[in-house]
DNA sequence: ACGAATGTTTACCACTTGGTAAGTGAACCG
DNA sequence: CGGTTCACTTACCAAGTGGTAAACATTCGT
């Protein structure tokens, strides 16, 4: 996924660096997301990049600072990836279907963003207050627009949170828990996703929607 | 969670060793499932045991070695802990019911448990291989159950193997993203892990349970 | 009672870890 | 042009890694 062809030095000097920056947050974010921070050293991502470890740590002064940095960008990543279906226009069911799509293309293209964001749960501690901040304001957004769903009979009325929540770790799980869906015997291929896709679909609709407003659609 | 009191020698030299192993793999799969298996070095456990790095190699030659002989162990603490509900007496509704509260009960009391399945999906490669293996089983009761479940029109039909994981994910989402949670402004208390369990539960009926079935049964 | 098997420790070892210090060549700016 | 800053490398280092070898103490079978 690397995608580094040595390019030759060009631009000015404060683009190349901010180009190198970029390089190794891309390829720290993939191995930590997909190995897990302590698992990938230093020396391993700087050989995955074709530097030393020392240029690393002249841009971030120690690991630490590095997953920072990575935080950010992963935190900017998903905002990218996710927001723009929020702000798609369709009624209320029409939306969450956009949303869940956006969130199974997201898994199986990049596996190792949301795979970051369970590692930095688990790591706890300042991590997890970072991407928690700076994931905040999204969060305030999908939960605001189930609230207002909510208020207009279209979906099922509880708490908006808990059912962010709820949703989240439904798809979350459904499209990157591999071999939990290998234990029950589906493998993973692209056919078998978008049954999975569907299906989960169907089991959101059914756990979301308001029985009244369903009725009134002919969707499915 | 340890629970070490310095025993006196006590018991067969057989039985003595048995406890020993038995420590071990209690405090590995407690660190391993909470920290991560790399975040975790064998002198860390050695710490732990009171016991010096050598005497866990004695048991197995190598760390890896370790890591299956957890995996094995945390199988078993899982079956342990879920197929007696699979078991129980109740209605369609009531046992699936009785699943879920059971996992909220180990999500709130072996976190670790939980954590360390995640932690072998994401190692991938042989360890899957053996918790799948180990899991078999378990996953075949569960999956059964499912199918006959649908056959008596009381759970909505569907595949069982991706009702399993949907239902599975979901659950340990909602049990165990605190950092999720947190984002969403619900700090995990015991009084708010009711509620959301209870919406939880709301949440799966709607989801779940055939919609003609429904209708005949009064609860909530 | 005595040698053998067993469980554990002490002493090491080669290698990797995150991090520091100093050097180097090119780009920038006067 | 000439010095300074910048991006990076080479050369290290102390601490920690998984793992080996051998010594040691206890318990077992006979």
């Amino acid at each position: 996924m690397a995608l580094v062809l040595t390019s030759p030095p060009k631009g000015s000097r404060a683009a190349r660096t901010r180009a190198t920056e970029d390089r190794i947050l891309s390829v720290a974010l993939e191995s930590f997301g997909l190995k897990g921070f302590d698992s990938v050293s230093l020396d391993d991502l700087a050989a995955d990049l074709g530097i030393t470890k020392q240029a690393i740590l002249y841009h971030w002064s120690s690991k630490r600072a590095l997953l920072d940095a990575v935080i950010d960008r992963a935190a900017l990543d998903l905002i990218i990836e996710f927001d723009g279906a929020l702000s798609e226009e369709g009624s209320g069911w029409s939306r969450i279907e956009s949303v869940v799509r956006r969130i199974f293309r997201v898994a199986m293209r990049r596996p190792e963003l949301l795979g970051f964001i369970r590692e930095i749960s688990r790591i706890g501690g300042d991590a997890s207050l970072r991407v928690t901040a700076d994931l905040d304001p999204f969060v305030s957004r999908a939960t605001a627009y189930f609230q207002r769903e909510m208020d207009e009979g279209r979906i099922r009325r509880c708490d908006p949170g808990l059912l962010l929540v709820s949703a989240y770790s439904t798809v979350l799980g459904a499209a990157t828990e591999v071999e939990v869906l290998r234990a029950v015997g589906i493998e993973p291929t692209l056919r078998s996703t978008v049954v999975r896709r569907r299906e989960l679909l169907a089991f959101l609709y059914a756990a979301m929607v308001a029985p009244e407003y369903a009725r009134t659609q002919a969707l499915r």
